[in-house]
DNA sequence: GTCTATAGATTGATAGAC
DNA sequence: GTCTATCAATCTATAGAC
């Protein structure tokens, strides 16, 4: 909806940086709240301060800040699970230290996290963004990766699906957003802590 | 967006049950695929061979196709929900039975199941819907019931933050809906029992 | 770099013919 | 009960003044 952007459209060559990071900050957060189809580029000149059409001197598009927000996002994370992987170590040390870092990204970029786990359809719908999907997938395969080898380390149960493993995983990690607090009584080291027992040792007492 | 309904429209007394109800499915797919933001009531139509205008004829908004969409799959669930705790059994495999029974409920209705883990956050902003929040959290009390009682049976790790553990519970079978595929390998109770196993018994190889 | 004003397009909902 | 035609509101994006 709204007036389709002209083709032809300059990149924006902006100099005041600080205030195009603060525009996608807020933006993020805008988009996280009410999810990215019903955000309105009002709300995101709202909680910056300032009008609509300014946003259009430090971005072309709304799907423009979108995309630039996926793609540091994925980023980011690619780099740091390579960081664990690209170590040598007992998979399921590095299955911990990922489920870590999963988990701290989630409490620390909830923005994004959110926006991943609410419009990633529209992201996989929407042919400009096959970049940031190229990237999930490299990310999954990581994790599919990790929890093959623990297999075959005999760290991990055989006895299991290994596709099935990594949407347990994935779901329980992006859970948190929905519900943890971080302003209860659970500290994150804490909750990342008992997530990871959780999962690789289940609910069920032994013994 | 769009004109905005009367105050005053009145409630749709349509005979055709069958037409109404074939709408609601079309509409819940179309919900599901693109977001609900995203779909448009030409899609709704479109996918039912009627034209957009025709829809009115049976629902007096979008909304209200959403929120029927939305009643009816938590009304079903608290149902099945309370056939199973309300009968004497052990913690432990009440729970069983409840994750059974919320993975077949997102392998057999997936379109309201998307529809909830996406547009949930629309849902809570939008007095309308109150109702079936209400509902939802309705039944997160029967599965933090559950998991105390366990815990409180000695049949769960007494080691665990429930409400850390229920969210677990939530995102695992809710990230059924990205990940499974039944046209794959794996058949719907075998999918089931193995997502019980993990959950329970957790990741690592015992012994 | 931001504001004012508005163009361009979409879309939810209505009214009345058939 | 569906179609045709259109209204009314909304929203993205543009253009130009300051």
């Amino acid at each position: 909806m709204g007036r389709p952007p002209r083709p032809d459209a300059p990149p924006r060559r902006v100099v005041d940086i600080a205030r195009r990071e603060e525009l996608r900050a807020q933006a993020g957060h805008v988009f996280a709240q009410m999810g990215f189809a019903h955000a309105k580029m009002r709300d995101i000149a709202d909680a910056t301060g300032i009008l609509a059409g300014s946003i259009y001197h430090h971005f072309r598009s709304k799907d423009e800040i979108l995309l630039e927000l996926m793609q540091n996002f994925h980023d980011d994370i690619l780099r740091d699970l390579h960081a664990i992987i690209d170590v040598e170590g007992r998979p399921v040390d590095q299955l911990t230290l990922m489920i870590k870092l999963s988990v701290r990204y989630i409490l620390e970029r909830p923005d994004e996290s959110r926006i991943i786990n609410q419009d990633f359809q529209y992201l996989q719908a929407t042919p400009e963004f096959s970049g940031v999907v190229e990237k999930a997938r490299a990310a999954s395969k990581i994790w599919l990766d990790v929890l093959r080898r623990g297999v075959h380390a005999g760290e991990l149960r055989d006895d299991m699906n290994i596709e099935i493993a990594y949407a347990t995983l994935m779901g329980s990690i992006f859970s948190t957003l929905r519900w943890y607090r971080p302003t209860g009584k659970v500290r994150p080291e804490e909750f990342s802590a008992q997530l990871t027992s959780q999962l690789l040792d289940g609910l069920r007492k032994n013994g």
